[in-house]
RNA sequence: GCGGGAGUAGCUCAGUGGAUAGAGCAGCGGUUUUCUAAACCGUUGGUCGGGAGUUCGAAUCUCCCCUCCCGUACCA
């Protein structure tokens, strides 16, 4: 082993040893010399956060408030503190350059050798995997997501569930999570009774053919819905249905299992388009035979209560939640989506062993998903079940250019499918009259499909997911700004890169000489933030930040493309812009794909 | 009424209690015998809704007020 270890020469060891996580270690070290001095106790944090490239690469902030709670001047608490690193020589000057600024700030410096052995020690999807570190490893996580009512289209605001969702999952599963996608389908409530009761009173014939079988539904739906609200006779003729298929009716039942294969028929083309596949597409019917327990054990252990003859929940101790109710039964004995969803957990629980449960559902059901919770926090402490950890990853609404929700011209609701097609529709018109002579019709087609549906998701992501934004065509699919087809091309203009050399992407660095121009040094620093990046995204389940990141990474690559020719006959240089190509491009499309979007080495 | 969210450049949006608040679009001005110009560079543009407070430091935290959106007992 010795032998072997000096064998390794110098610049080998230091590639074995380079900090991955830097921030982090950096931390690391600033702790190990306030351990040596006096002032310093363990509640002390260092505060290490990327900063202004103008200042360097990482900036510790802590010594600032340190300063002021120990009653010194922080400047010196700083200088003090890398005085003390500098004897305990645990910083090494030739990777790491600091400074103290303004106030007490300290200011970290990566050199160009640090760079260079950091991009020549990760090179590959699969070096960054362990970025968001040990977060999520061996966690059980269920994701809740996309979950639309069956018997319905889905349409436009449908789809932030969808692409939020395989984003999460994506990335809880780079971070070492176990994740289960479940598909959550709304196939056991209210809707069925008015759709069926429709059914019935208008005579509609299931097993005739139909153009759009789906279409049909929302009408029936619709006029259904219009006669119940008109007429309390035929409102209490809808919660009958309703009844009745949720006491088992034969027949009931079998027109309900008739609906539901045509539906999830239809919904099956959008994930199709959209590259989705789920793990479980466990609907709330599923749940059906397991809603007496959950009414049993709540009203054994005290939890629920009846009121005005439905079955409830009030929390007294939550200043809303004590007056307003979550209605488990409903007074004619019906069950709801309350209802299913707290045997869903319970199920969850039993059946997955999930550690996490993550619904990707729009925030106006905040308040149900709180009542949810506090529910089956109570229950589950009644009954010593270990409670999995519950979160709400809530989204905004998709908004019109009149900033009101999503509409067409005439008011009408706009189908998921027609907006996908439209995207790629769209994405091949621009694809061809920018007109690449090289390609193929055949890839003319593939190109419009990953970029109209890469634009359309991207668009989504890059928003925070919390605020509502207003949708735009020509924003989404336009090549300037922050959005897919910026990235997408960036991406094809590495592969071009490669192409033309003749190499594949990741070879001929080993003559690499260190960084020189400042957009060869801005990108450098820029990669290796990716780490960072990872982990606030994660953090927060927030796949902006990531998009943001990819933004910049790509406008200092193009910046860098456009500054420094790479296919230049010295060997060092060339070498090493090489290897900066190379890493962009597993940067780029490790990032593009953890938030569900294909890349293209031609576009 | 109560609760939640939002209010940042003309427009659409970023912004971890930190340094001179940033992008993109739009406007103005440049760059192509050079690896995909579908690109790049420069420049104009701000009472961070208003007011008070906490802090060495506030777009960010606290309180009050204004405007808009959403939710609020048998839909999901």
């Amino acid at each position: 082993m010795t032998k072997l270890a000096t064998n390794i020469s110098l610049v080998e060891h230091l590639f074995m040893d380079i900090w991955f996580n830097i921030p982090k270690e950096l931390s690391e070290v600033i702790l190990q010399a306030a351990a040596e001095i006096p002032y310093f106790d363990k509640s002390f944090n260092p505060d290490i956060r990327t900063t202004d490239p103008r200042f360097g690469d990482f900036q510790a902030n802590g010594v600032l408030s340190w300063g002021k709670n120990v009653g010194q001047n922080p400047r010196q608490v700083a200088q003090k503190l890398m005085e003390t690193v500098e004897q305990l020589g645990i910083l090494d000057p030739t990777l790491v350059g600091y400074e103290i600024a303004g106030p007490g700030f300290i200011n970290f410096q990566l050199t160009t050798k640090f760079l260079l052995s950091w991009l020549k020690r990760y090179r590959k999807e699969d070096d960054l995997k362990t970025a968001a570190g040990d977060i999520y490893r061996g966690k059980r996580i269920v994701v809740d997501f996309s979950s639309p009512n069956s018997s319905k289209q889905m349409h436009v605001g449908h789809i932030r569930s969808i692409v939020i969702g395989e984003a999460i999952c994506r990335l809880l599963t780079f971070c070492g999570a176990y994740v289960i996608r479940d598909n959550h389908i709304g196939d056991w409530g209210t809707q069925y009774g008015i759709l069926m009761m429709a059914i019935k009173r208008f005579d509609y014939n299931l097993k005739a053919p139909h153009k759009n079988p789906l279409n049909d539904f929302e009408t029936l739906y619709r006029e259904g819905n219009a006669l119940v609200e008109k007429d309390q006779k035929v409102g209490e003729k809808a919660r009958e249905e309703l009844v009745k298929l949720q006491n088992g009716d034969l027949d009931s039942l079998s027109l309900w299992k008739e609906i539901n294969k045509i539906s999830l028929q239809a919904l099956q083309e959008i994930y199709d388009l959209l590259d989705i596949h789920f793990d479980e597409t466990l609907g709330e019917s599923y749940y059906r035979d397991q809603l007496n327990r959950v009414y049993q054990e709540l009203i054994e252990t005290g939890i629920a209560e009846e009121s005005q003859g439905a079955l409830v929940v009030f929390h007294r101790e939550h200043s809303r939640y004590k007056t307003q109710p979550f209605i488990i039964r409903k007074s004619d004995g019906a069950s709801l989506y309350s209802t299913t969803d707290l045997a869903t957990i319970l199920y969850r629980h039993e059946h997955f062993q999930a550690d996490e449960i993550n619904y990707v559902v729009d925030s106006r059901q905040s308040d149900h998903f709180e009542q949810l919770f506090l529910t089956v926090r109570k229950w589950f402490f009644a009954k010593g079940i270990p409670l999995p950890k519950l979160k709400h990853i809530s989204f905004g609404t998709i908004l019109g250019e009149d900033r009101k929700a999503i509409k067409t011209r005439s008011g009408e609701q706009i189908k998921l499918k027609d907006l996908l097609n439209e995207a790629v529709h769209r994405a091949f018109n621009i694809v061809c009259k920018k007109k690449n002579p090289d390609l193929t019709n055949e890839e003319y087609k593939d190109i419009s499909h990953v970029v109209g549906i890469g634009a359309v998701r991207y668009a989504d992501l890059m928003q925070n997911r919390t605020s509502d934004y207003v949708f735009s065509w020509d924003k989404l699919l336009s090549f300037e700004g922050n959005t897919a087809p910026y990235l997408l091309y960036a991406v094809a203009r590495i592969y071009s890169i490669f192409r033309r050399a003749k190499l594949q992407p990741g070879s001929n660095e080993n003559n690499a000489s260190e960084f020189e121009t400042e957009t060869e040094i801005a990108l450098a620093q820029k990669l290796i933030q990716f780490v960072t990046v990872l982990e606030q995204t994660v953090n927060d389940l927030r796949p902006h930040f990531l998009c943001t990141y990819l933004y910049e990474l790509s406008g200092l690559f193009s910046a860098f493309y456009n500054a420094d020719k790479v296919l230049i006959s010295n060997q060092k240089i060339r070498s090493r812009r090489l290897l900066l190509c190379a890493r962009t491009l597993t940067v780029l499309e490790t990032g593009l794909h953890l938030l569900g979007l294909n890349t293209l080495a031609k576009m």
